[in-house]
DNA sequence: TTGTAAGCGTTATCAA
DNA sequence: TTGATAACGCTTACAA
């Protein structure tokens, strides 16, 4: 591996007459750095980002975390992020395990963006500081140096149950997402909450227990299958999951709308293919806010104020109108 | 930020016990390890990779690298990696970005998967060394540390065509990627070896150059809607495109496959939801397969022979029977 | 304008 | 069984 030694070698000059002339340091002659960096052209010579950071404690990269494969709209945010950061000569890597960790220093990488569920709250504490600032997505938490860009669940969620029940719709079941996350019990909270505004019962039996992933929703479909009578619709804490149970009814001769109606959230790319009502988080945009927030930090600017951003609900042709009896 | 100075400090030894006990060398005493063990406990120590690296040469982590964010299936690639790597004890980071040459090096990865067009042959040729392996997936190389993954497009490409013919289709169109590309080459003569021996003939003003972008598939079909007669067949040279192209007939109330069949390549999730008739690259394995042949040269076991790993055909429902006049 | 040298967090060598 | 020390590639005082 070619190293700095080299080059200054080759050039004929110091190590830190190389490190300055890459730096842009202003202590360097013209024709001296003009030569530098010819003989750095010629040995195709890269800085060893180890060394860099091992030294100066300063990286120009920025780590994003997360982890679960299926949902693909993560690489919409991930494309939010790259734009901005390469708009602010910053670098990313991407990391998809709890080994991440090892990246969370100020020696490899500027800072984080954790998107993971699985990296838990008292790692991510004990972790950010001064130097070292994070932004958390889809969670709150308050640290001084710890930044959270959540979607607003709850407003388009009861709007969207509100708009259901418009329709003439009137016995819902509900699938929910992993229990302890913060997105789920804000949409279930406020699917709950629309309910009661109109004066419709929720019984507990009609919640089934889902973890996001189309799976869940396959089976919930299923064991609501067995029950003596379907609801008429189905409320699902995310689009994997109403994708899961469509294909459930389907299998079985259950028609979406006639027979039931469903919704989602997220508006993933099957969701618009599948005709599916639901509600549109705009990821891209998640993603570039979350970058700004971690860069503005990084540069020195506190601020850890929650950043709520909005959805939107997208009506297609898995809720119809129901006649109301 | 705490290091092993630290430990050893609070534990009354010196760095290099420290050091002995982490990589679990025996010249250790066994209270003098435990004492230490629990001390980096307490402090919530990890070693710090940048330095790590730097001294030994030697990294735990592998660099994959992509970029076009249309295509959601290198999730699943992304997937494989990361199971091959987890049960082989080795980190993963992912990078989107030329930027990412600085991270391949053995101080920082042990070597890398490539996936990007973007990162030039000549780059990972001068990259590539005997401590430095690299796996470069859908483009063949010939090189002493590089591996090629390629999929074999050929073979299914030229059995559709063959099938597509079987069901009575005689007028071809093709929207073909990026014409440098491997595979869109691949993919293109196989398409014409089959109607070539088919004695059908192609005329070049049926092919469209396409970018492997939906956008570029419902240009192409837009394009298409203009002439004066349609093909029977539209044979796009991968998914997304071929869906581009059944949102502009759509739109345009044609009907598939009873006034053109489509094709696509890839078996992305939406291939499935909207019923197109595609060739599915197995990719969890493409990745699963790229990191054991990486990691197996990092191990020294020199083998960069070229790997082709097939694909088939899934038959659905944008190519249909067609009336033989 | 340039060079010398210390030090970032590790590991490896060698001496104790 | 342990510890002192050099070295990895780089940046940054400070000296020349």
């Amino acid at each position: 591996m070619t190293g700095i030694k080299d080059v200054a070698k080759r050039a004929g000059v110091s190590v830190s007459t190389v490190s300055n002339v890459l730096n842009n340091k202003k202590n360097v002659g013209a024709k001296t750095r003009e030569r530098v960096l010819k003989i750095c052209e010629e040995l195709s010579y890269h800085p060893n980002v180890a060394g860099k950071g091992l030294k100066s404690g300063k990286s120009k990269t920025i780590l994003f975390n997360f982890s679960d494969f299926d949902r693909s709209f993560y690489l919409k945010i991930i494309n939010g992020i790259s734009d901005y950061l390469n708009d602010n000569d910053f670098d990313l890597i991407i990391c998809t395990d709890k080994s991440c960790e090892k990246y969370m220093n100020s020696t490899m990488t500027a800072g984080s963006i954790i998107l993971d569920r699985k990296m838990q709250d008292e790692v991510l504490t004990r972790i950010a500081s001064e130097n070292y600032p994070i932004v958390v997505l889809d969670r709150i938490m308050t640290n001084p140096y710890i930044k959270s860009v959540v979607v607003n669940n709850y407003e388009p969620m009861f709007e969207l149950i509100q708009g259901v029940i418009d329709r003439g719709y009137r016995h819902f079941a509900f699938v929910g997402g992993p229990e302890e996350t913060a997105d789920n019990k804000e949409r279930f909270q406020a699917f709950r909450d629309a309910l009661e505004a109109n004066h419709i019962e929720f019984q507990q039996k009609s919640y089934f227990a889902g973890n996001y992933r189309e799976k869940s929703g396959y089976t919930a479909a299923k064991i609501l299958m067995l029950s003596r009578e379907l609801p008429d619709c189905l409320v699902c804490a995310n689009d994997n999951m109403a994708i899961g149970a469509m294909k459930a009814f389907r299998e079985n001769g259950i028609r979406v709308p006639e027979d039931i109606a469903i919704t989602g959230f997220d508006n993933c790319d099957l969701a618009e293919a599948m005709g599916l009502t639901t509600v549109s988080i705009p990821n891209y945009e998640r993603g570039y806010i979350a970058a700004r927030y971690l860069i503005e930090n990084v540069r020195g600017q506190r601020n850890v104020e929650t950043f709520k951003i909005s959805a939107k609900i997208i009506w297609r042709n898995t809720v119809g109108h129901r006649e109301i009896l």
